[in-house]
DNA sequence: TACTTCACTGCAAAGGTTTGCACAAAGATC
DNA sequence: GATCTTTGTGCAAACCTTTGCAGTGAAGTA
């Protein structure tokens, strides 16, 4: 019942090999041959089947996409983007979905491995050598997490926090809290070692409350302690926790901006249509998606595979090329932050150490320039 | 470098078919062969390459899940569950995204047919019979539209409309505005019927708005009509947009639910987190991931497909059971509906036509029961 | 003892495609 | 007009697995 490449080959009068040049190098077969084949297999409805296909070429067509949580609205705007840009490049996409947990992470990579050309590994909660040896077995990019040797595409959240942090000593802050993020999160803890050292640089104390899940509710329990810390302002591992906190803090009666001023990161839709509207470290989290498939592609194409003239070339020229791509974050200001208690007071660092509140102090963070490409 | 079936085969002193059969028909061979293959297979780390099972059995164990918008949180704990499903059935999931283009669907069909052993088609944008026509070409399990002859799943939005009407009526209004959804959505059309019969039933007027763009926009866009159309209460199609319209609302100085009552459509997790708390019909999306996946795979297993011992079996008991299933909506009442201009009056139409108001007026409403199977 | 049954394993074909090589015919070069 | 390219096509092997069939012993039966 399905068609395969033989019926088009009998209907046109070829052989099958040149039915299948004709989609494989179209530029090795004679125009007046191509537009037959081409008519038969329209004809016929022909779709050559990929897994014959794989199984020669070495290459399915196919990547992974591992999330660790779907339902995390951080995560769709990069699946919608991968997928696309995926597709544009004639390749399909398995999602997958790990729960949070480490464990699922490495029996997916596993699972897949032998499926995909290579797998994308979105905020992975696995430890970096247990990520590098399972890159050995499958082409990997890792989105969220810088590991030497491995292509990833981060976002530059370390500015995004000393963006926030500024904004908020600006506004007459001295006394702020960070919302960890979960364990295993090397976005958590890159927002803190630049919240902190931003803090420190502004002459403000930085009270870390965490790890937390990052979720709604995670951010919900942290209330209480938010409240209780004395501080009046918050900076959020991300907007669903900021979220979940402006709740919390509503519940406790609590008002914000004008008790506590919150931050969060991602700039997730929602966060537009909360109560107030939150103030948040924008990440492009599309462009994320995109990059991280061609960076995928782009390593795919250059690195043989276990095509049949292989061998030998595989041992000699194997060197990958692994970028890592720094993605620019935005500090984007709404109606969560307002005047703190120090407002219209002279900032204690300021005139010492910079130029004033939009002075971009850079104690040490990734020397990697945002947006640029940096093959290592 | 990739471990095969025979490297297991000559590592453990085996036929190669001892191997294959040691994964697919364990019990067809002698423990003590069992335990060494398997002993030299978790030693070489030996994965069977799922493309060339497929070759032969006919089988991918893949199943394709179309989306009219993964950024559209309606959606993600539908793919989630999905997902979920079908992994602990030894299946993976590809995920595609179409734009809510019915285009776009029909060539994601035809390009996913031959990689995958069915496909999840939710919320299609497609005419009905394009839909059958395609579901000769591989199997369909439709998600969110009716259709005579093919495995559904359906969420019944149509209890739902009446709930929320009687809802709203109860607390005293009498002049109502749907907001449509997008041209071709099922669930608009049901919604409508519904919800005009249910209107009527109760004697209240309903005006309908639409159709429009399934989000946010589509529902702040409409904010201004709602205030022209002078009603006290508005059911939307989905809490995207009714969230839009609170929104709207918000910025023409109508209040919610003093002036106006609003109520969504789906329950998504964002419905708890406005201002105020949206009224929704809950929709249970996770389950109709489940249910969508279960009832592709129990298809499968059942067809036969291109395997070797084929042929005349597929031509006699080929009699599809086409089930559908009808599942349970509920109305959740939060902050975003209160009392109307008839608060308290004797209802027009309670009185001659029913028990009160939670009476359930069911005219001609679909006639399978929530969450019943119903083999067709 | 001779025969059947049974459990296990090996053999080889098949599935749809790609691709190196060989070959043929036509055109180019001298 | 003989040789060399070039262009287009066919041939057949290879990719990795599954599976019907046949074969081998050993155990059970008469």
């Amino acid at each position: 019942m399905p068609v395969t490449i033989r019926d088009v080959a009998r209907a046109s009068g070829v052989h099958i090999s040149t039915v299948s040049r004709t989609f494989s190098a179209p530029h090795l077969v004679n125009p007046e041959t191509r537009v037959r084949v081409l008519a038969c297999a329209e004809d016929l409805g022909y779709r050559p089947n990929r897994a014959a296909r794989a199984l020669i070429t070495g290459r399915t067509h196919n990547i992974g996409l591992i999330i660790a949580d779907i339902a995390n609205p951080f995560f769709p705007p990069l699946i919608k983007a991968a997928e696309s840009q995926a597709r544009h490049r004639d390749y399909h996409v398995f999602v997958a979905d790990t729960n949070e947990d480490a464990a699922a992470e490495e029996e997916l990579v596993h699972a897949l491995a032998k499926q995909v050309d290579g797998v994308l590994l979105c905020s992975p909660r696995m430890s970096n050598s247990l990520i590098e040896q399972l890159s050995r077995e499958v082409p990997l990019v890792v989105v969220n997490r810088q590991l030497a040797g491995l292509p990833c595409v981060l976002m530059d959240v370390g500015q995004g926090a000393r963006s926030a942090i500024e904004h908020l000593v600006g506004l007459g802050h001295r006394e702020i809290a960070l919302l960890g993020g979960p364990r295993g999160s090397w976005t958590s803890r890159e927002l803190r070692r630049a919240a902190s050292a931003a803090a420190r640089a502004a002459g403000a104390d930085l009270t870390v409350l965490g790890p937390n899940p990052p979720t709604e509710s995670g951010g919900l329990a942290q209330a209480e302690q938010v409240r209780r810390a004395g501080v009046t302002a918050v900076l959020a591992y991300n907007d669903l926790m900021a979220i979940g906190l402006l709740e919390g803090l509503d519940a406790l009666g609590v008002r914000v901006p004008q008790e506590v001023s919150v931050v969060g990161v991602d700039d997730i839709s929602l966060s537009r249509l909360t109560r107030p509207k939150l103030t948040t470290v924008a990440t492009p989290t599309a462009a994320a998606g995109r990059t991280a498939v061609d960076m995928l592609l782009q390593q795919d194409t250059e690195l043989p595979r276990t095509g049949r003239g292989s061998g030998a070339a595989v041992a000699v020229g194997v060197r990958r090329t692994t970028a890592q791509v720094m993605l620019q974050t935005e500090l984007v200001i709404r109606d969560s932050t307002g005047p703190g208690p120090y407002a219209g007071r002279e900032r204690p660092g300021a005139t010492a150490a910079g130029p004033g509140p939009h002075r971009r102090a850079d104690p040490g963070g990734p020397t990697v320039a945002a947006g640029d490409v940096v093959a290592s």
